[in-house]
DNA sequence: ATCAAAACTTACCGCGCGTAAAGTTTTTAT
DNA sequence: ATAAAAACTTTACGCGCGGTAAGTTTTGAT
């Protein structure tokens, strides 16, 4: 500690007693150092403390091992879930993930990929905004960088999507909740975000006419990605007007459900599969908190662990060369009974 | 389009007929040059769509514009929020923020420090781990680089520090609870991963004494950061056990007190604050969701805007000059009364 | 001991840009 | 019109590292 802190690669090489282009390899592959060589290069690293400059080193390289996330909205538990274990996947795989968040901004989200293109990344997986995306500026990104796009899909951009099949997620819940009780209203903003909600939407209609019943959609406003509060306002307006048809309510997403129990709470209605409740509310999307909320959110899951390891997998095939065509690969959905429905 | 994609700024200042230091110029202040020049270099970058590298850009800069926001636990709401908070600030102020969690690992907490060297930030807010932090490395890294600390402190490190009074928080709603029915037990984790924990529970006790009642503390086991199953597994054993002294139960933050709703719910312990409810249940935070919760959440809500305003403010006058001592800010919470209690 | 393979060193260029010095052109003020 | 100031261009170097080619040393098998 006593000597000058080491700034570069070339005084850290000189001060340890190895050349500098054999420090570099090192820092690629330390298997790909002699053993004795390997050994003097860490007790040198363990006594100066270096680090080689990352930034600096994706510069000039051919392929890094860099990966960029992007997200719609970090503040939403489900992206931030997802997130996680795509990031941690790609750490196993060896590789530097950089996460970022759209925060439901369009122009960001195209500024996000402008920042991409200057980190050279070897791959980016990328859930865009949807509706609102800049197709154009996506378009041009997947041009330049090897790009899975997931959750929600865009045209047939990028090397492939990965997501979840949001047309068997409200068929099997639509079916499981005609079986056990009334008939579902459909509970979902008037103009959402995510195309997967228009999915949703038009397969409840499609379950509905299918099993024999009358299908109601309840519509409700409200702009941007603050779920809860939308569900909450739009579900007291609703019910107070006597909107839905049945006692028994299927919301678009998750979300949108734990407002729509907070609306039940507060209209004084007891939520529950059981005769003594007035009313069921189910969601979409196994949420990570809908098995807290009071009572436990009956929901049909994403398959996390499906689609992060398969978009995760898909990207890497895609880097280390095998390029096939597009392709498009959505997980089913696991009913998970709980209380509320 | 037909032209081949300019790739650096060389290229792009011959095509665009101006040499490259004032292209440079250009894009670290646009009013630096003449308005004539900025025209014509604004219709080649229209033309062209051309953007410098900002990781090469940083390389060779004395002063960067990049902030680092580091926090301990994406996936908690909290931290979502008030990362989102600070980002949108940092952009407003003219800097470009990268948002790190360490996913509750010191030793990604460690390596987001090193990675943070790299990209010579202008400076960084970290809200620590806390216990489970490496202390020497954050110590050495407040060194290299000017370093706000918020949420948890750790020692007299870095250029300030700005949080929540966490004493206060415990202190104003312990007196609520006191007053507005039976005094309240404490629940907590065992082994808290925050230091903010001690410093509630320790509120706690003193506001207890101070009142005249006899304190008691539930601590249930579990470790990581998955409060809502933490406090639901620990609350219902708790609850069966018949461990809570009094009807009133505080819990040390609002993730563990939606874990204890859930577990009220299981139990079939009916929670509110009027007469006709088994149990009081009151949380700490002001989680983003605690209003949404059945009961709605009576909570101690952090002054998001005020830390974050002041986190950052305090930053950016460090960066550009004012270098003061070493401080201390800590903002005072506000009650929220709903319906838990 | 011998020799080829493996590992290493030296030397040099490249990445995309910041920055400084010196000279040239344009603008502004008088 | 003239001079000073401002803006620009040219030239040259630096940031911290990757990568390659040529030559040198070390290794390990015979």
């Amino acid at each position: 500690m006593a000597e000058a802190k080491i700034r570069n690669m070339e005084q850290f090489a000189a001060i340890s007693g190895i050349s500098r282009p054999t420090i570099s390899k090192y820092f690629n592959d330390p298997d790909s150092v002699r053993r004795s060589t390997r050994e003097r290069i860490e007790a040198a690293i363990e006594k100066h403390d270096y680090h080689p400059n990352i930034y600096a080193m994706n510069q000039n390289r051919k392929l890094t091992k860099n990966v960029g996330i992007v997200v719609p909205f970090l503040a939403d538990p489900f992206f931030t879930e997802i997130a996680r274990s795509i990031e941690q996947r790609c750490i196993d795989a060896g590789y530097r993930p950089t996460l970022f968040s759209s925060h439901g901004d369009p122009k960001l989200e195209t500024e996000i990929l402008d920042t991409l293109v200057s980190m050279k990344p070897a791959g980016v997986l990328l859930a865009p905004l949807g509706r609102a995306s800049d197709k154009s500026a996506i378009e041009k990104f997947c041009k330049q960088v090897p790009t899975l796009i997931f959750d929600s899909s865009v045209d047939e951009l990028g090397i492939a999507f990965v997501g979840s099949d949001n047309y068997q997620f409200t068929e099997l819940i639509t079916d499981y909740l005609c079986r056990t009780g009334e008939p579902p209203c459909f509970f979902e903003m008037k103009t959402p975000a995510n195309p997967n909600a228009h999915r949703r939407r038009a397969s409840y209609l499609n379950a509905m006419e299918k099993f024999g019943y009358a299908p109601q959609v309840v519509s409700v406003p409200g702009e941007g990605w603050d779920f809860e509060a939308i569900g909450m306002e739009g579900g007291r307006a609703a019910l107070a007007e006597g909107r839905f048809n049945t006692n028994t309510v299927l919301c678009s997403n998750d979300r949108l459900a734990i407002g729509m129990l907070a609306a039940c709470y507060a209209e004084g209605l007891s939520v529950g599969r059981t005769k003594d409740h007035a009313i069921r509310v189910a969601g979409q999307d196994g949420h990570p908190f809908s098995s807290y909320t009071c009572p436990p959110l009956t929901t049909v899951a994403h398959d996390y662990k499906a689609v992060s390891q398969h978009a995760v997998e898909t990207l890497f095939q895609a880097i280390e060369g095998s390029v096939s065509g597009w392709k498009s690969t959505r997980f089913e959905g696991n009913l998970i009974m709980r209380d509320s429905a």
